[in-house]
DNA sequence: TATTATATTTAGACAAATCTAAAAATTAAA
DNA sequence: TTTAATTTTTAGATTTGTCTAAATATAATA
């Protein structure tokens, strides 16, 4: 078993790992909010217990093993997120912290009877997917909405920034998962884009765009 | 704010203080499956924090502040066993040891929220009163099943052994919470119980009978 | 009351996770 | 290819919670 903490840097250098190189020591220290001295005490130990691939000044990459771990408590932090959201009215801005949490209770039972309970949810509600109790990540394919070209269409499916004052910015332009969006311009001066949302159209920054996710129709 | 494991000192210093008396070191070190040592720097650091009161050689209490943190934790405690019982189908014996984790998550939303998912339950699967948001905990007059006489009819209301095998124990008895007994005979020889139970008739041990609640009817 | 037994506290050490400051290795620039 | 900048690692401390062993206080017994 791993500790609270050792946890929380196999998910770090899991979603740090998605590029497919080798994560940084200072790239896990700027995610976790610590030192770089401290991460790699914690590398180290990780090492040691062959979750992690370790090479003096070479980074990290995960072991078989460890990939396991990571995307086993990236799961429960996703399907306690779905809870949140479905069950207990949080808005989708409000679930990352204690769902930060929640990932950390130890009991396969709870995390199994907590996915039949919701239905066997396949995407968290920032339209991130969740990975079954075997540890497969359904395969999907959406666009950045910043890579669309006028004319196209399709639906709001994932954001790829989750932070609380982006999330209510989305809500307050009625941006929600699900929505549908048609691409009416892009402006060859910002990169800003202007799509129509139900009736209205919106303008977004190249920024903000970068951000969204879309499944073409 | 207090750590996981202050938590768990405060909790069990307040069901220990039950009768009213100053708790004892060893029986601290007892319930927490640590050595009286570790124990004594623990009281220290909560009397310093000015969660107990605290005087060399005699034992300790909560102050007011250390008996709001304690009962606030005993609340989250039994609404997650709720929880766990009434949404995800655990039975009574397997929720402890998920709700000793789930106790210590730091979210009043959280709590409140879920609280009304329940419908704001008054009782946990153990019949265990659930403090309220404010700390209060409903008067309740239950009676010891091994005090009643010949004759003497009731409800089970609740239990006050938790273990699993005892729990396991009583439910293949068919002795689970709002069953209806009638006492039919007392032993003089061991203390042992004889009941009625649906139709069957049953006899318990004072052993048992002991640990087990009624309202008398 | 003196002695023995029990309960509690201190002293000193240790493991986990963190930090600062300094040293060493790697990478980039001149 | 030296020098400079960046990244990473080591060395040595600190905090939290724990332990064992020894000392001290309280309670029980003779
Ligand atoms: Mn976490
Ligand atoms: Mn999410
Ligand atoms: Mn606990
Ligand atoms: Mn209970």
């Amino acid at each position: 078993m791993q500790s609270y903490t050792e946890e929380n840097y196999l998910k770090e250098i899991y979603h740090l790992s998605q590029n497919g190189q080798a994560v940084q020591t200072n790239a896990i220290a700027e995610k976790m909010q610590t030192k770089a001295a401290s991460v790699t005490d914690m590398i180290k130990k990780l090492s040691e217990k062959d979750l992690v691939n370790y090479i003096r000044y070479q980074g990290v990459t995960l072991t078989r093993k460890g990939e396991q771990a990571a995307i086993s408590i990236v799961r429960k932090h996703r399907l306690w997120e779905v809870f949140l959201v479905d069950k207990l009215q949080f808005k989708w801005d409000e679930v990352h912290d204690v769902a930060e949490e929640l990932e950390h209770i130890k009991s396969n039972i709870l995390i199994e009877r907590l996915d039949a309970f919701l239905g066997h949810p396949k995407f968290d509600p920032h339209g991130d997917p969740i990975p079954d109790q075997h540890g497969k990540i359904a395969a999907f394919n959406f666009d950045q909405l910043s890579k669309l070209k006028i004319g196209d269409s399709g639906t709001l499916t994932g954001v790829t920034e989750h932070s609380s004052p982006f999330l209510k910015h989305l809500e307050k332009l009625g941006l929600t998962l699900g929505k549908k969006i048609v691409v009416q311009d892009v402006l060859e001066f910002d990169g800003s884009i202007e799509l129509k949302l139900e009736e209205r159209v919106l303008n977004l920054s190249k920024e903000v765009s970068n951000h969204l996710l879309v499944s073409l129709s």
